[in-house]
DNA sequence: AGGGGCGTTTATCACTGATAAATTGACCGC
DNA sequence: GCGGTCAATTTATCAGTGATAAACGCCCCT
């Protein structure tokens, strides 16, 4: 059997799904692919490597919408854009975890300037937008990771924080409204709050 | 010497800020209270608990403004309490990744409520307060974690990000106004976006 | 003086990422 | 066919990690 980055890569993710990022050694991945651990060494000068490559990979495979369709309004597309990456993320285990050690991909800028040329066509200056993009990028990142965070699966867990929320109303109903939408609809919320933003922005800058 | 749980997170929080999260390991920290690794377990049950008491101090000492002044203007509240949270995660070495592994402190529940009152005084519905304040708190964890993760140091390195942003006069316009700026300059337009997004929303609500 | 138990040490485990060196196996020029 | 070259993998090993069990010392209280 040879090896081969993409299928090293490939098996990586499979096992990233079951075990999660704290479990995956090169070792079980390894044992997978019915080889040595030292083997994968030679295709991935450390796991760093093999995880950047596995980002990419998430990335490639989920996050799809990532240029304007023709004649898109900059709203529709900045959301959609947004949502595009937040699917390739959740899509896999601990995903947000494995983007969030990577560096920004070289290759990727000339993309960005492609989105700011676009931005800029919509009335939004440079600045603007990049300003508005890595701000959808970061929050996006951040919400990833909480929704991903996996608390101790203790029985009671998440019942302790309803009891506490008892004693508060307020608490209470956004607790409820949350738990209704899901982490999907609270993705949005904000995502709504920052594109508002960037839409009161342009008008006073006019 | 006596050990003890505060005099160990203290230490700990030294090395952290010296060495960074990856090296900071039991055994290193033993040797800095001059005792052997095993006796930090008298102390805490393991090491997630000792991150989380890691945490639970960085915020106790960073993050002040918690409680909005008498005749604040959410605005006003709202930002200055993302700016305190993120300067408390900041004043740390990698600050948002301890913070990001540890599970929402129950006892901040009823401190979550009072927020919710008062935002509820100034126009916001309880469920658009949460949805702020969740927004701001993920997307000030996601900015401090980009801002604190450290690329490989290697010569060169920022620049090649310059030179390829040559060839891109939007993204060279945009990065050279981020440089000036720095994180925080980014920090706070995101932040000023969700607010006014959250100010138009209560326009529109009305 | 002696007993109990808090707090620490010693010893050890299973496991991690990583490297060096030995080994295989396929292809190529002769 | 033969030997050599080089890519790819295995064997062996390292230093370091979080964690646990068991032995130990020391202090306080009766």
């Amino acid at each position: 059997m040879k090896l081969d980055q993409p299928l090293i890569v490939d098996e990586a993710l499979k096992l990233l799904n079951e075990v999660g990022i704290d479990a995956l050694s090169t070792r079980l991945l390894a044992q997978r692919l019915k080889v040595q651990q030292p083997a994968l060494y030679w295709h991935f000068r450390n796991k760093r490597a093999l995880l950047d490559a596995m980002n990419e990979e998430i990335l490639r495979r989920g996050h799809r919408h990532r240029t304007p369709r023709p004649g898109e309004a900059w709203q529709d597309f900045v959301r959609k854009n947004a949502r595009s990456f937040r699917g390739a993320l959740i899509a896999y285990r601990d995903g947000a975890r494995v983007h969030a050690g990577t560096e920004a991909d070289p290759e990727e800028l000339g993309h960005f300037e492609r989105l700011l040329e676009f931005l800029s066509g919509e009335g939004l200056s440079a600045i603007a937008a990049m300003e508005l993009l890595m701000t959808i990028g970061r929050y996006t990142v951040g919400c990833v990771m909480e929704e991903q965070a996996e608390y101790p699966t203790g029985p009671g867990r998440g019942e302790a924080l309803d009891a506490a929320a008892q004693d508060y109303p307020l608490l209470r109903q956004a607790l409820v409204h949350y738990r209704a939408g899901g982490h999907e609809a609270l993705f949005e919320s904000g995502l709504a709050l920052l594109i508002a933003g960037a839409e009161a922005r342009i008008v006073a800058e006019r």
